[in-house]
DNA sequence: TTTATATTAGTAGCAGGTACTAAAATATAG
DNA sequence: CTATATTTTAGTACCTGCTACTAATATAAA
């Protein structure tokens, strides 16, 4: 990187912590080669607070409602949930998701959102997936955003939980799915 | 807070930076009326790491998503194959795969093992998934050896293969699975 | 009572800072 | 070109929330 006058490392110093906020002063200080005082200077001009507390944050904000998952363990971004009911996710694909052949996204990834939505939408403290079907209806490339819409039709015996789950890119269906999950009690 | 037993105070330990992983030793060590190296030494058979550790953790999964899931094309490791016949592959899980609630490894990982070797045993440049039943059978942790093995049962058309995939931790199965596979002409 | 287990105490050291003082280096104005 | 202002660097003491370690004490089991 070049080196910068003030104002323009300013604004990449308050870019690069907006796209990583995991960035020490230090390392900070390496990719802009100015010292580890000026960073703090400029945070402080920036009112950027710490690193740890910009952690905190991003952990707080991160800190849904979800029981099943332990916090942070689904795929993908939550938007909406019912629980016991439906839930709405979505996961923007990018080219680390491809094959580079076809650059076609790797099903696992979509059947990784499925999954994981499917769990947070159930009430329980633990679930796992005991069998699923599914199909992939048409190929997902990168950059694409998946929404998953999960639906639980059934329940029973307060253990079992039937929940389908479809995939759209825009208009259009990619992926459906049925899953039954076991709760463990 | 009555006093705990060891024991007792272990399991309420782990369900209260279970419930909220923002709990400093020295809170805890309030909380329980112990000294914080009890605290600490709780943790550590617990296996829970420190404080900052577990913000970082939250405050990060949900950020880099599935990134981790998979790097090559191919997830586990290919140790036989006969093209259009049968394969085996094999996974080492570890911590990073499991929930951290159960100790259990997300389903999405060992269907990616499967789908990934289903893919390999196909005699096709591209090959896609269209459809997947696919069962846990028991439940998986941290530090087992994942044996995957495909077995080719169908073709047709020269384009559309059927292909059971069975995973075992040594003797025991714990997941089922098939496929049908779209070759991309 | 002896031995084992559990708990507490205390020290040094670390990461990633804050808060502050002070000195250079660089830029700008007259 | 010099004087002033701005920017950058350096360094110290202190902070939090630990780890890693040693050692002593309290409590329970044999």
């Amino acid at each position: 990187m070049p080196k910068l006058v003030k104002k323009e490392r300013l604004k990449a110093l308050q870019a690069a912590i907006d796209k990583d906020p995991f960035l020490t002063d230090e390392s900070l200080s390496d990719m802009f080669e100015v010292s580890i005082q000026t960073i703090r200077l400029d945070r402080m001009s920036l009112n950027i607070p710490e690193l740890r507390e910009r952690v905190k944050t991003v952990a707080t904000e991160n800190h849904d409602k979800v029981k099943t998952l332990s916090r942070g363990e689904i795929v993908g971004e939550l938007i909406d949930l019912k629980l016991n009911e439906s839930g709405i996710s979505f996961l923007e694909t990018d080219k680390e998701m491809v094959f580079q052949k076809t650059q076609i996204v790797k099903g696992h990834y979509i059947f990784a959102l499925a999954e994981s939505l499917a769990m947070a939408v159930i009430d329980e403290s633990v679930a796992l997936t005991g069998v699923a079907n599914i199909k992939y209806t048409h190929p997902v490339y990168a950059d694409q955003r998946l929404i998953a819409k999960a639906q639980v039709t059934r329940i029973r015996d307060q253990k079992e939980y039937y929940v389908h789950v479809k995939v759209n890119v825009k208009e259009n269906q990619v992926f459906r799915s049925k899953f039954i999950m076991s709760a463990v009690k």
